[in-house]
DNA sequence: TAGGCCATCTGGTCCT
DNA sequence: AGGACCAGATGGCCTA
């Protein structure tokens, strides 16, 4: 662990304002913890100064600045962390909003919050995944009944996600009959969130009055 | 005003 | 050694 900030409190920001680029003299004159970069005491050389003293003085000097320069060279590896970590956090919600722009929209038009977004994808895919899975199980059925209408199974939307809610919960209406396939599994976190209970976004998506190609963005079946 | 969400900083750990 | 990733801490903003 480092310990170069060791002198610095926890609202550390306001450290990186006022020393930046001197931090080598601003260090020597103003920290009191650092003694490596004070000047030496005019007790020590006001009596005519030796060889040693001189030799003292310089390994002082030197020693000093090496630490010095480590420190704005960790200084400055810092900000750099820093700056990476910003954009890659910036990446990160980026494609957090690619992945809301291919997410179903809702009335409402409330930006999804970034755990919304990840349960609702994710159920998302759950429901999709199932709904193709059916309907492929039902084309087979109906093989053998040529004239027979293809029915694709009714895809509903159950708590539909809102601000403050957690719930993204998708299912299928098909799928409580199938006992092969897994639920989503993050449905039941928000049941005590009020906005849970707001049901503006409940709709049901049955293809056969809702187009699915409206449903979903460029599927094609 | 409390609580939720978010951005940012920071230090630790792992990987190349 | 340096970068990526991660989780904790902190403070600001917003809303019920």
């Amino acid at each position: 662990m480092e310990t170069v900030y060791s002198d610095m409190d926890s609202s550390s920001c306001d450290y990186f304002m006022q020393d930046d680029e001197d931090s080598c003299s601003s260090m020597h004159a103003s920290s009191p913890s650092s003694s490596i970069g004070k000047p030496a005491s005019p007790a020590s050389d006001s009596q005519g100064s030796c060889s040693t003293d001189l030799a003292q003085k310089k390994r002082r000097r030197g020693r000093a600045r090496n630490e010095a320069t480590v420190h704005v060279v960790k200084k400055n590896r810092r900000v750099k962390a820093n700056d990476r970590e910003r954009n890659r956090m910036h990446s990160l919600n980026d494609a957090l909003e690619t992945l809301r722009t291919v997410l179903p929209a809702f009335p409402d038009d409330s930006k999804l919050t970034k755990i919304e977004t990840l349960r609702f994808a994710h159920n998302y895919i759950w429901a999709l995944s199932e709904t193709i899975r059916i309907a492929d199980i039902e084309q087979r059925q109906n093989k053998s009944r040529a004239d027979a209408p293809l029915l694709l199974p009714n895809l509903r939307v159950m708590d539909a996600p809102s601000p403050g809610s957690d719930a993204c919960s998708w299912s299928s209406s098909a799928s409580s009959s199938s006992s092969s396939s897994s639920s989503p599994s993050y449905c039941t976190s928000s049941s005590s969130s009020p906005a849970a209970q707001n049901d503006y976004g409940c709709f049901q998506t049955d293809v056969r009055q809702y187009s699915y190609h409206n449903f979903v963005p460029g599927m094609s079946y």
